[in-house]
DNA sequence: ACACCCTATGTGATTTTATAACGTCAGCAG
DNA sequence: CTGCTGACGTTATAAAATCACATAGGGTGT
C-alpha cells in the first residue's frame, strides 16, 4: 500500500510530465486540491487556523509530493510576500508537521506533504536517492522486530522514524 | 534482542553510575575495550586504517554509549591534542559510518558506537527522549509492511533509518 | 468604546550542523 | 628520487534551526 508520489521537476526529464503517486501514475492537479480541501475541512472541525502562509506551505508541498527544505520553501514564500526569514517558514512546517498534515524527512532534513491526512499514523517513507521521489506507506511500528524489541525491555515508544533509502522503479528502468 | 546502553553522564543523578546494556547493567570498560579490539583486528583484516583521530572518535563513542554531537566530539579531540576543526571530527565519523564502527542517529543529527559490530546489518534505535539513552536492536528491513509495500511497487531498498523515539525503562520508573 | 490577552507574524541576530577548498606530510610504488 | 595516494590540518563558508523581541489582529469581558 503506496500513497505516494514524484512530481515533474525531478532531475528526471521535464517532458516527463507525468505525476506518479506511489511511483505510478496519477492526477496531480486534483490531487493538490483534495489536500487543501481536506486540511481547510480538518482544521474548521477541530479550531485550527489554517492560515495564509500555512496554507501556502501546505500548497507548495502539495504541489511538489518531494521533500522540500525549509529554506527552498522560504524562498518561495518571499516570492509570494510573505517574511523571508527562516522562522516563518519553520513555525509553518511547525504547525503542518505537529498536527500531521506534514512530515519531516529526518534523512533530508525536509518536508512531505502528508499523503493520507486523516486518522493519526505513523508513516514509512521510500526515498529515491537518484530522483529525490518520496513515497508514504503505513508502518506498524509496534510490529516487527523493533516493537517486540521494545516491549522485551519495556522501552515506550511514542514515535517512529522509518526512513527506506533505495532507487524508485522508475529510476530503476532508465538505467 | 538489545544490544545497547546508558551512560553515567544521562541526566539521571550522578552517582548512578551502573552502566546500562539494553537499558539493562553491564560491565561498560570491557565493553570499551573490547570495541577497540574488535575494531582494530577487523581494519586489519580488512585493510583500513584506524588511525589515531579515527580511534579516539570510537573510544569517545563507546565511552558514551549515547548519541553524541560531532561538535561534542570535536570539543574533546581539541582537549586531546588533535585538530579542532569540523573537518577534523566528521571524516573520523564518516570513516566510523562507512565501515559499520559507528551509526548516525538521523533523528538527533549525533552518533553513536555500533553496538554489534561484525557481520553487516541494518540497525534498529530506540531513543529516550528523557535521558538520550540510545538502544540498539536489529532491524529487519526487508520484512513488515515497508518491505511488502518496496516489493509491491518495485522500489530497491538499500540502507533503511528505523528510529523509535520515547521512554526508556529506567525513566519510566523513575516517574 | 476600552483594556486585556492570546496567537500568529515579522525581523535581526545567533547557534548548530555540515561541507568546500586548499596546503602539507607520510608512506609507498616505480 | 619522483610522483602518487590517503590522511590530516586549517580557513572559510554553506545549510539548517533557534532565540529574542516587536507588532498586529481577533477575541473576551467590562
Amino acid at each position: 500500500m503506496i500513497y505516494n508520489n514524484m512530481t515533474s521537476e525531478t532531475p528526471s526529464t521535464p517532458a516527463d510530465n507525468a505525476d506518479l503517486i506511489g511511483f505510478a501514475k496519477h492526477d496531480h492537479a486534483s490531487c493538490v486540491e483534495t489536500g487543501l480541501a481536506t486540511a481547510q475541512a480538518r482544521c474548521e472541525a477541530e479550531g485550527l487556523r489554517l492560515t495564509p502562509v500555512r496554507r501556502k506551505v501546505l500548497e507548495m508541498l502539495l504541489q511538489e509530493h518531494r521533500a522540500l527544505g525549509a529554506y527552498a520553501i522560504l524562498d518561495r514564500l518571499r516570492d509570494e510576500g510573505f517574511g523571508s526569514q527562516p522562522p516563518v517558514a519553520y513555525r509553518a512546517l511547525d504547525f503542518l508537521v505537529e498536527n500531521g498534515f506534514a512530515h519531516k524527512i529526518e534523512r533530508l532534513n525536509a518536508f512531505v506533504a502528508c499523503a493520507h491526512p486523516g486518522g493519526s499514523h505513523s508513516p514509512a517513507f521510500m526515498i529515491c536517492r537518484k530522483c529525490d521521489a518520496v513515497a508514504e506507506a503505513y508502518s506498524a511500528p509496534a510490529k516487527g522486530a523493533l516493537g517486540a524489541a521494545a516491549r522485551a525491555v519495556g522501552f515506550e515508544i511514542e514515535r517512529t522514524v522509518v526512513e527506506a533509502e533505495g532507487i524508485c522503479p522508475d529510476c530503476i528502468e532508465k538505467r
